[in-house]
DNA sequence: CGAAATTCGTTGCGAGCGAGACGATTTTGC
DNA sequence: GCAAAATCGTCTCGCTCGCAACGAATTTCG
């Protein structure tokens, strides 16, 4: 009996860091669409894509829908702002809450991205015929619920 | 015919955005692990891996080996070097290069690592058959290799 | 009703990151 | 054999990011 057993791991089949390495790819293959063309990033998309599906929503409510912190969609909104994309309104029922409202542009810009960014989509899942996107689709559920409870239990 | 049409778009279902979601979350609940207890990083997780498959790559080799750049491998070096995991020294074959090797702690703490990341690994896969498995892992690479192909060509 | 606790969104600060420049070395190509 | 180009790893600069603290507003609860 070796008293050091060698201990055997490759990172490349690791479960984990292949995710993260595909995450990572997917994402920037996506972020070239709304990045190179409209200069926005990963976060502002989220919003826009938030204010695209359900215009005037608080920030508070584009945290939960887009999962970005406070933080991120401030700061993500400010530059939206800036740029004249989204507006903000203090909340008459909750004075502390802003309301945020996409502009024309705004509008105009997300139905501009949206069929590229569904045409990505597609792309990138072309080779996978039906019933392996549904097996695919159930995994990253199952693997998502497990995910989240180690994080919560810590 | 509507000039305006409304173009549906939900991010919950948008699978760019899922794959990020979950990867964050799988990395999150893996980091858990060395972050924690360990106080390293993901990218000095990332190199102690790529060392104690191949231990005394240079620098160049880590970086391909665990799809960090250059950068990110430099500092996470430099920080395990400080931590007396890691030692530096130049390769007389090509003295632009440094030769990277695991001291008796760095070995020792990888192999405290390994067990514990492969369980976690088991755990997030756990509901899924062996089947699901192969799909999920087919379906991976698939779509890695068409995310790529984006991204070099613009 | 009123003080304490909570929530919403922003901001300041320190750490960390990526792009590009750099010195040192090696390789290329004439 | 030597000048030009490429490569290795580090460093610097500017920017971004996350934590924590904050002001303002609301809710809780005695």
């Amino acid at each position: 009996m070796a008293k050091h057993e060698v201990v055997p791991f490759a990172l490349a089949d690791f479960f984990p860091y292949r995710l993260a390495v595909l995450a990572e790819n997917v994402s920037q293959a996506v972020a070239q669409l709304y990045g190179d063309r409209f200069q926005i990033t990963r976060a502002e998309w989220r919003v826009l894509a938030a204010l695209g599906a359900n215009n005037g929503m608080a920030a508070k409510d584009i945290s939960a829908y887009s999962t970005l912190d406070k933080m991120q969609v401030s700061r993500a909104v400010a530059r939206l702002e800036e740029a004249g994309l989204v507006t903000r309104a203090t909340d008459d029922a909750d004075r502390r809450a802003k309301i945020l409202t996409l502009t024309a542009s705004g509008r105009a810009l997300f139905q501009k991205i949206v069929p590229l960014a569904q045409a990505r989509e597609d792309y990138l899942l072309e080779d996978l015929d039906p019933q392996e996107r549904a097996v695919l689709d159930k995994a990253m559920a199952k693997v998502l619920a497990r995910a989240q409870g180690l994080i919560e239990r810590g």
